[in-house]
DNA sequence: ATGCATGAGGG
DNA sequence: CCTCATGCATA
C-alpha cells in the first residue's frame, strides 16, 4: 500500500513553529553546503501590497514546431538528426552590451502552422561515438568573448559528481569532448533578424559551464543568483532553475531565454565583486501546494515500464494504472507529464541506445479513447 | 540536485 | 488533456 497515500492539501493553520534562521549567512558557500531551508512556509493570507512581480509574458510561447533536436551531438555528426530549426524567439530587451559572436547562424523560419506536429526531441542520439574529426576543424571554438574572461582557465574545476545514491541512475554525463564542429553557415534567402543570435547547444553548454565556475568563484549560490536576477531585471528565479540551467536540464528554448539574463548577471557580479550584494527578497506566492507524493521505488519502476510501452497513455489507461498502483489518477497523470518533460530536457543521457527514433509524435489520444493495448 | 506539482497557453 | 516553464519541498 502506498504509505503516503493520503494527501490532503495541508494548510497549516497554525502558524509559527517554524525555524527561523538568522539572516545574514547563507551564501558564500560554494559547492556543497546546503543551507537553503529557510524562509519558506507561512502562507498567510496577508501578503500585503502587490509586489512588482509580474511576468507579463513569455516571449515564445508557441513557436514550436521546429523544436527539437539541437542538443547532444550538435553539429558534426549527422547521423540521423539534424540541427533543427527553431522558430525564432527572443524578444527581450536587447542590451547594449556587445557580445559578439563570430557568425550568425540563422534559422529557418517556417510556416506558422503545419499539420506536422512533431516536437520530438531527437537528441537521444546514439552518438556515443564521436568522430575522429580531423577534416572539419573549423577551429573556431568560440568561447564567449566577454570582457574579462574568455578562456577557461587551467583550473577547470569540475569535481562534483556525486550521484550514487538512492535513485540517481539516469543521469550521467559522459565526457563529451567539446570539439565543436559548427553548423555550417547556411544562409537562406532572408533574415530580418536585426541582432541577437540564436545560440547553439554548444554555446549554451559552454556558457553554462563558465557560468557555474564564475558563480562559485564569486561565492554565490544558485539561489542567490536567482534572486539577484529578480532584483536586477525583475525576473526572479529559484535555485532550481539556476541549477537546471547549469546542468543543462532545461529545454533549448528555455536555455536560450535564460542565457542573456545570466550573462548579464555575470557581468554585474563581476563588476561588483566587492560591493554589497543587493539583497532583495520578495516573498511571494502563497499557494497551498499539495504535499509531495512520494512514490515508492517499486511503483516508480512500474510506471517507467509503462512509460516505455506507451508514453502517452489515455485517460482510461491512466485510470487503470492508478488503480493498480493505488495512486491518484492525477498523480499518475502528472508523473507521465513530468516524465515526458524529462525526456525532452537535454540530459546527456548518452546511452548505448541503438535506436534513435523520434519519440512520441503521436497524435493526442482523444478523450474518448479506448484502451488500445490490452 | 531532483521529484512531484502548479499554472498558463493551446487545441 | 497536453506541453512547457518554473518552483516548493525533499532526499
Amino acid at each position: 500500500m502506498a504509505t503516503t497515500a493520503s494527501n490532503h492539501y495541508s494548510i497549516h493553520t497554525s502558524s509559527a513553529s517554524v525555524v527561523h534562521s538568522e539572516p545574514g549567512n547563507m551564501q558564500q558557500a560554494p559547492a556543497y553546503s546546503d543551507a537553503q531551508s529557510l524562509l519558506q512556509n507561512e502562507y498567510t493570507t496577508l501578503q500585503s501590497s502587490g509586489n512588482p512581480l509580474s511576468h507579463a509574458h513569455q516571449w515564445l510561447t508557441a513557436l514550436s514546431h521546429g523544436e527539437g533536436s539541437p542538443w547532444s551531438t550538435s553539429a558534426l555528426g549527422e547521423q540521423d538528426i539534424k540541427p533543427a530549426l527553431q522558430g525564432d524567439a527572443e524578444e527581450l530587451q536587447h542590451s547594449p552590451s556587445l557580445q559578439q559572436q563570430p557568425r550568425s547562424t540563422h534559422l529557418i523560419h517556417q510556416a506558422p502552422h503545419e499539420g506536422t506536429h512533431h516536437q520530438a526531441g531527437a537528441w537521444r542520439a546514439t552518438t556515443t561515438a564521436h568522430l575522429p574529426s580531423m577534416t572539419t576543424s573549423n577551429g573556431q571554438s568560440m568561447i564567449y568573448s566577454q570582457p574579462g574572461y574568455g578562456s577557461l582557465g587551467p583550473g577547470d574545476e569540475e569535481g562534483m559528481h556525486h550521484h550514487s545514491l538512492g535513485e540517481a541512475r539516469e543521469d550521467d554525463h559522459s565526457p563529451h569532448l567539446s570539439e565543436h564542429g559548427h553548423p555550417q553557415s547556411l544562409h537562406q534567402g532572408h533574415h530580418e533578424h536585426s541582432d541577437e543570435d540564436m545560440p547553439t547547444s554548444d554555446d549554451l553548454e559552454q556558457f553554462a559551464k563558465q557560468f557555474k565556475q564564475r558563480r562559485i568563484k564569486l561565492g554565490f549560490t544558485q539561489a542567490d543568483v536567482g534572486l539577484a536576477l529578480g532584483t536586477l531585471y525583475g525576473n526572479v528565479f529559484s535555485q532550481t532553475t539556476i541549477c537546471r540551467f547549469e546542468a543543462l536540464q532545461l529545454s533549448f528554448k528555455n536555455m536560450c531565454k535564460l542565457k542573456p539574463l545570466l550573462n548579464k548577471w555575470l557581468e554585474e557580479a563581476d563588476s561588483t565583486s566587492g560591493s554589497p550584494t543587493s539583497l532583495d527578497k520578495i516573498a511571494a506566492q502563497g499557494r497551498k501546494r499539495k504535499k509531495r507524493t512520494s512514490i515508492e521505488v517499486g511503483v516508480k519502476g512500474a510506471l517507467e515500464s509503462h512509460f516505455l510501452k506507451c508514453p502517452k497513455p489515455g485517460a482510461s489507461e491512466i485510470n487503470s494504472l492508478a488503480d493498480s498502483l493505488q495512486l491518484d489518477k492525477e498523480v499518475v497523470r502528472v508523473w507521465f507529464c513530468n516524465r515526458r518533460q524529462k525526456e525532452k530536457r537535454m540530459t546527456p543521457q548518452c546511452g548505448p541506445l541503438p535506436d534513435s527514433k523520434d519519440v512520441y509524435g503521436d497524435t493526442q489520444p482523444h478523450r474518448g479513447d479506448r484502451t488500445p493495448v490490452p
